[in-house]
DNA sequence: CGACGCATTGATTGGATTCAACTAAGGTGG
DNA sequence: CCACCTTAGTTGAATCCAATCAATGCGTCG
């Protein structure tokens, strides 16, 4: 089961084969557990494995010279660290483990000579490629032209309907380890200012978020809120999602 | 010379080899005159086509329910618009002519052809998209955590060095036909604000702007208050960059 | 010339930051 | 088992950066 949601992610795009999935795990073998705010790559660092994360949460971030930092994604079971630092040669950011992760490391050319084999794969991964651009796109919009409210709203609902992809929602409720200071450094506020903003959403009755967990209260609401339009995930090609027709581990 | 960009910025990053920017122009043909102000490609499209800016500056864009508007990366010539909507379905985002722009027009069969053929084109081709998700993610941190005077200075850094790695630039001044107002919503502020931004840059004689062209008066300094670090754009294993190989037409 | 687009400047408002104090929860060790 | 410490969350008051509202300047083009 270790894989499941990064089968789960890979399987939305294209039904991958039996034969895809059973390919990628067997190069996918190793595993390194990395604790709380350590780095799983830094800033600087030549990777000579592809990093994806299986378990935890972690985040990409850059530092600014006055010390300040602004967190550029989240990654969640299933996303990939650093699918192609290969080609850029160094890492132009650094990428935290949030709670503790584990993270399976395959051998860059290990999963070239996949990706070259078995078409599936390589669509997949280049599409999870792409809708991490798209998201980060709309983090620009997030940050750029929405109100701290609404900001933090539409964090909340890419988050909820991301894991809900990978598996990991169930009634609207799920594992939330963000503290407010990392909220804060991903929509470009101040953690006093998001304090001040998610009582505003418990209030509305919108969120419930306490100890690790955070349940949607109202995801109609919240999506209005938020502008949230999820399209720019690119989920809608996805085929019906069967359970994976492969036995995993 | 109508591609003199395009392979200008693609020799950035592997040396092409004269096959490879010769089967590329020949497949680049058609070309495609937009007004400023118009789409090139609006959200929602499915373009048959890859586009590509030849001349003339664009802006990928997207609006919010309440009218407002986020440009999320500016397009000058060399840039491609959509190299890979074919595997996302339609674009999530529009594309506008900034000023009057010659789009070339390439069918997407025909590309997916010459990459599997031409390796320095698909490496060059993958780096360019690789660089462009570096750059959103410097938006990101540009938005969420400067100071409008210094967001305003970077975003003029990135075009600064972005327009001289294509050949745009003599003497630290090009063409600049951003209005305060495109600049508004690239950097997430109002037009008037922005105004302001530009009069104390100017006063602190960092930059001169006026009719359409900017110089950088002093780069070191106005690096240093943007806290401008050009690695994001990965350009340092550029090989030494001779004149193109090939005679282009 | 008049109209329109763009740039400029002033006055006022407001959302978010800053600084600071305090509470709550959890873990550790004497 | 409770005293102590640390980390995360909460709240208030003052300040400030940028938005808003509004008016004006200026150049270009039909």
């Amino acid at each position: 089961m270790l894989y499941r949601s990064v089968i789960t992610k890979l399987e939305t795009v294209a039904s991958l084969r039996p034969t895809d999935v059973a390919e990628f795990l067997t190069i996918a073998k190793n595993v390194r557990q990395v604790p709380a705010k350590l780095d799983i790559i830094s800033e600087g660092n030549r990777p000579e494995h592809v990093h994806v994360i299986v378990d935890g949460w972690a985040a990409r971030y850059k530092m600014l010279p006055n010390g300040s930092r602004q967190i550029v994604a989240f990654l969640i079971p299933g996303d990939f660290c650093d699918l192609h630092v290969g080609l850029l040669g160094k890492m132009d950011h650094g990428i935290v483990a949030v709670t503790r992760c584990r993270v399976a490391l395959i051998v860059s050319n290990e999963l070239d000579r996949l990706m070259a084999n078995y078409n599936g794969l390589a669509r997949a991964l280049r599409w999870a490629t792409l809708v991490d651009e798209s998201i980060l796109r709309s983090w620009v919009v997030n940050i750029g032209r929405r109100t701290a409210y609404q900001r933090v709203a539409h964090l909340l609902c890419e988050l909820h309907l991301r894991m809900t992809t990978v598996g990991l929602v169930s009634a609207d409720r799920f594992d939330f380890p963000l503290t407010q200071d990392v909220l804060a450094d991903a929509t470009g506020m101040t953690a006093v200012h998001t304090n001040r903003t998610l009582k505003k959403l418990r209030q509305e009755e919108l969120i419930e978020l306490h100890s690790g967990k955070l349940t949607v209260l109202d995801v109609v609401r919240l999506r209005e809120v938020a502008g949230f339009d999820p399209s720019y995930l690119h989920l809608e090609q996805r085929s019906a999602l069967p359970e994976p027709t492969v036995t995993v581990r």
